[in-house]
DNA sequence: TGTCTAGTTTATAATGATTCTAAAAAGGTG
DNA sequence: CACCTTTTTAGAATCATTATAAACTAGACA
């Protein structure tokens, strides 16, 4: 069913618990959506379409494109995957779920991390009554 | 063709003025546009389908779906209106062009207008080259 | 004032991302 | 294995937005 070596095996065993955990059924295409999204020390940004090409790239194999956008809105959900506020036609997201931010480049359209030290501190003295802040997200925009 | 009071008048010649500086011919769809997004001194966040309601109430003509969009399109590009950058299936505009930040209350789906004065200065540390900084946009998401 | 031309508006069709549907398949419990 | 629930799937439906191409209009100039 997939590759056997030890690391894919650790990977899987892993992934298998971690879905459980959070009230996901363990199926072929999650694990296999996992596999092309975590899979790997980097993280990255990507659109649906994206991933379905990866997808198709990575794993000989198809998986429907409803049960894709099924399984990145149930992970982003988990807090497995986050949503970039950006507007574009598609919607990114970002295996990177850690508080930081992003260059948008207009002319190339695409999307740069910013680590946390590349951003000074961001103090946001207004407070509304009721609501917490949830995150802080800067989005700086580049142009030629 | 449009009331006729001094104020409204002034407003027009004024827009008139605006637009054919800005290479765009003041139409009496731009014209009518315009009056429902500046004819007033507070600022608001809107989508096209928000802007065509409002039309509709304010101004007892219709103004075609397209050309609402090609407008505002324009307007944007002319920088009399600026996108918002958040995620939803619609996209926002804002008739407040200043540099400033969003509250985006989740549960409410409402954006909340920052002061310039609600926040910190923002340090951008890293440098891309060949890149200048088009815009800095801080989006605080709110929860309960 | 009429004519001309490029820019604009318009209704409608087309596009494209995303969601819905409902039937088939698969996971997990006993 | 049997059962029930969740998940997958292909395809249809939806919805925002853009493209199209024909009719119209602003502004320039005679």
């Amino acid at each position: 069913m997939f590759r056997t070596n030890l690391d894919n095996i650790v990977f899987f065993v892993k992934y298998i618990e971690k879905l459980r955990n959070s009230g996901l059924r363990p199926t072929k295409q999650r694990l296999r959506i996992c596999q092309v999204l975590f899979n790997t020390q980097k993280t990255f940004h990507f659109t649906i379409n994206d991933l379905v090409k990866k997808i198709k790239k990575q794993i000989n194999n198809n998986i429907s494109l409803a049960t894709v956008y099924n399984t990145v809105r149930a992970f982003e959900k988990k807090g497995y995957l986050k949503q970039i506020s950006i507007n574009s036609s598609e919607t990114y997201f970002d295996t990177n779920i850690s508080n930081h931010h992003h260059f948008y480049d207009l002319k190339e359209e695409k999307l740069i991390d910013l680590k946390n030290s590349d951003v000074g501190p961001i103090n946001i003295k207004k407070k509304i009554n009721g609501k917490k802040i949830k995150s802080v997200e800067v989005l700086v925009k580049l142009e030629d």
